[in-house]
DNA sequence: ATTATCTACGAAATCGTTTTCGTGATATTT
DNA sequence: AAATATCACGAAAACGATTTCGTAGATAAT
């Protein structure tokens, strides 16, 4: 049951390796009789053709990667697995990488992906990413990226967002119909589009309502949980004490609820929560916590689709195209109005 | 930037392919001085060796794939990250396939590895898995198995796992001594080697407090939610009602609490509920959620550790060998006394 | 009868690397 | 001076599949 080649079929029936060849690709070339001989000895013999000899000859490797900052939050986990069940249609193999939000860690990924390793990149930004040049030079390198949620506006290509500022938009204004006057806004990273984004939505919902935006509420965090713990602390045991938070992402969400769980700020009460979450325990949350969800499976799905449309044509290069698929806002009790 | 290979380099210097290569590959055959200009060159033109001529040559493809049920669940997710990170170190790539539980699936993406496409393969195997050629075929063809958490016992190999049967025992005693007198258990498939010894562990624990077994409250589940959601409702609205449940998987536990606010029933104060789980958000479930957490990093660790250690042997043989990773027992509300 | 077409197959090049085996040119030993 | 060893490199085979091209023999067309 081990590596059985060509050469062996070909040896086992007295005919040429180019006639195995052809016989198992259905070529008209080969007399009908000898292609059933063919056919039954590779079954019988689990013939199964070597990959790398075929992505040699053809450049196409059949694989491609999905690269995301990291796997414990279940948006990219989500996102993934609808990148796989589109893969799978396409017979397409999928290499995992995480960058673990760190820029060196993405740019050694994809050198690592230039030499044809892979057919094609989806991609969604390390916070860290300020330069572009290991993505360019994997276009140039013939290898088409698409990007997905954290994507890259100086990159032409085709990009698979959420409505974030909407989304941001529609987050703060309920914070505001709730009653919440001095809202805070967690920030991950300014590097990241989609947090600009969500942020200006948040901006856009206080001007619309007249609150005046005070930048002290508007917290810089990063991926060090110590230092965004210490901020946080800070900003609710400080003077300038916020009625609400909206967390840009579900980690600080999380981070909110153990920070006022040890400091004692009931929520909703003292402060009301809202967040972007893919979490499936939002509404087993203590209390449950109002969300914006994005369609990560079905942004995984598009992301795919549309790199293996490119793919197919054989063209590495992907016109510039922004699909937004929109966030859905669940509220729970951590908003409600008491 | 694009595809520069060993002959453009090779005619650039006007040297032969074989002593590029060797040049690049720090070879005593080659003069300081050739390498020098060599490495400048290939530096120069972003020079990167095509991955698929290598493994064509040598058989090693410096890949290896990593088959899980879901993604859809910490546990499995983290193991991910762990064979991940191990395999980093190797400068090795994983592909991630998921079964979705279903055994065909299983089949099928173990039959498309065949080939020589990785050199190895980290599984947990599918709840609906019963047969195994699939598997022993897989090692016959030369490519090792090891497997992780949902292990095989009938295969000789590499299993890392964790302590199922003193963990089963020592959350079904903790569940005890908080005065349950009828727990329940929820096993997912009597397939699965993990469910199995966390049930024996309960038994173990029942038997050891002279709490006879009760079968009506050993409850079948599936992964059809529908029917759990059913099951799950005629066993708490019954007549023989527990006083705890024990679940066997995270998956099981939400049901129970969603299932639990559903109908009214208060959690610990008319139902304890304690489960395996490496959720992050136990502690802020509501209530919090009293758990069995595996060491699911370091199983992913340990399980490519192991692979590799075979790899670099290039033996496809692996002595049978069980390493078990104990679990930890986190106690909280959902088992408070009351 | 001669030429053209078709059929069914094989030889060989190719993809990009690695590696074995030579081989001239020095350098070293006897 | 002759024999041997060392050095630095090149030619070519190999990995396994695909594909282009060539061709022997059969058949069809003129």
């Amino acid at each position: 049951m081990s590596k059985v080649n060509l050469k062996d079929l070909a040896k086992k029936l007295n005919i040429s390796v180019s006639s195995v060849s052809k016989a198992l690709r259905d070529s008209h070339e080969i007399a009908e009789e000898t292609k059933k001989k063919v056919r039954a000895l590779a079954l019988e013999l689990g013939y199964s053709p070597n990959p790398y000899a075929g992505f040699l000859r053809n450049q196409k490797s059949k694989t491609i990667a999905l690269i995301a900052p990291e796997l414990t939050n279940n948006f990219f986990v989500q996102a993934i697995s609808g990148a796989e069940s589109i893969a799978q249609e396409h017979d397409y193999h999928i290499l995992v990488y995480t960058t673990n939000d760190d820029f060196e860690r993405e740019r050694s990924i994809t050198s690592h992906l230039m030499n044809g390793r892979v057919d094609g990149v989806i991609l969604s930004l390390a916070s860290t990413t300020q330069s572009y040049t290991h993505l360019t030079d994997l276009i140039e390198a013939g290898i088409p990226i698409v990007f997905f949620d954290r994507i890259c506006h100086e990159i032409e290509t085709a990009k698979v967002t959420t409505n974030d500022f909407a989304s941001g938009f529609v987050a703060t204004e309920h914070l505001i119909n709730n009653s919440c006057k001095k809202i805070a806004y967690l920030s991950i990273s300014d590097n990241l589009s989609i947090d600009n984004k969500r942020k200006q939505g948040y901006f856009e919902a206080l001007n619309k309502h007249d609150i005046i935006i005070d930048d002290s509420l508007v917290i810089k965090c990063s991926n060090d949980e110590k230092q965004n713990t210490i901020k946080l602390k800070q900003l609710l045991n400080g003077s300038n004490k916020p009625d609400a938070i909206f967390a840009s992402i579900e980690k600080l969400a999380l981070l909110t609820y153990t920070v006022c769980n040890e400091i004692g700020v009931k929520i909703p009460n003292d402060l009301k929560v809202i967040s972007f979450s893919n979490l499936r325990t939002a509404s087993l949350l203590n209390p449950s916590l109002t969300t914006i969800t994005q369609q990560a499976f079905e942004m995984g799905k598009v992301a795919a689709k549309i790199l293996f449309k490119y793919l197919a044509k054989r063209s590495s290069i992907i016109i510039n195209e922004n699909i937004v698929l929109k966030s859905e806002l669940t509220i729970r009790n951590s908003t409600r109005k008491c």
